[in-house]
DNA sequence: TTACTCATGTAACAAGTTACATGATTTA
DNA sequence: TAAATCATGTAACTTGTTACATGAGTAA
């Protein structure tokens, strides 16, 4: 089974018909939920791992930079259907730095949770109205992931607010 | 600044007053949000790290068994505290399986959609099951984590329900 | 006495991060 | 022509997983 960034980078790379490795780091760079670091050393191997297996192929184009343009095999698309549709992939509660801390920050004193109730409050702020100027652009690909991030932030708001009530 | 997991830890050691390692390991390897996997090839190094680092104490027991307890030390709740309310760690979106696959599920033909977006809601409704027999017990230190493990699920639900419309 | 739980730890392996190394193309 | 961007990759290091190794105490 692909692990979450081999499925990852085959969802870029199935998804957009074609890409290059930088392209998908790209992708992972500057995605807002930053699921993957999109670090060289992480990408570059992943996607050797996928070519080895067969669910990726490489054709390196004349440019002179040796650009190299990735597509999902018939088997590379296969694999990424059962990943994806995997009801145990989906049912997983993967680490939440918030909802790790949530029972100490509740357990705080009022004075000294309030001040740290609000600057955090402050910062998913920041990160919601970020995530909402993306889901006003094109971004197609992404619209749920973008919507599902937006509604966790949302969510994590809404328990501040229950908290310092 | 502590490692998630390192926070983790600390959290167990100094919220419980006292753990063993194996205490530790064992509330990992229960969660039912599987934060962390709880396998002693990550924990015992880590509560090393944290012990050379002068974040925790440890005093072995005169049981026979070796037993090990651990308590915080002031500069490790220190560390924890500072861990505890930094506004960047809580404001993170780290990797969410469910919202990786969501704009690959929402694209699916309607008929393949169904039967995988049935299949998830079920493994989904059994999680979420669980974690309120949970709220139900007494668990009090983990409560506001298991409420936002609950939303989190109800959320995914919503959505799934959202789309069969 | 057998099985289960409590208890600690290491070794081999896998995967990710940071930093480094290299070079072509494009834009100001 | 200098800076930014496109483009690929490796090396050292850190962390985590799985599996193994060992042994004491407890309950059936």
């Amino acid at each position: 089974m692909l692990s979450e960034l081999e499925g990852a980078i085959m969802l870029e790379v199935h998804m957009r018909r074609r890409r290059t490795a930088f392209q998908v780091r790209s992708a992972f760079l500057k995605s807002v939920t930053s699921d993957w670091s999109g670090s060289a050393g992480s990408v570059y191997p992943a996607i050797k791992r996928l070519e080895e297996s067969g669910y990726i192929q490489r054709t390196t184009e004349i440019d002179g930079r040796g650009t190299q343009t990735l597509t999902a095999t018939s088997e590379g698309i296969s694999a990424l259907h059962k990943w994806a549709v995997d009801p145990d992939l989906s049912a997983v509660i993967t680490s939440d730095p918030f909802r790790t801390r949530s029972d100490y920050l509740s357990s705080l004193p009022a004075k000294k949770r309030k001040d740290a109730l609000d600057a955090i409050r402050v910062k998913l702020a920041d990160a919601l109205i970020e995530i909402d100027n993306l889901l006003d652009q094109d971004h197609i690909l992404k619209q749920s992931a973008n919507e599902l991030a937006g509604q966790l932030l949302r969510m994590r708001i809404a328990w501040l607010d229950g908290l310092n009530r």
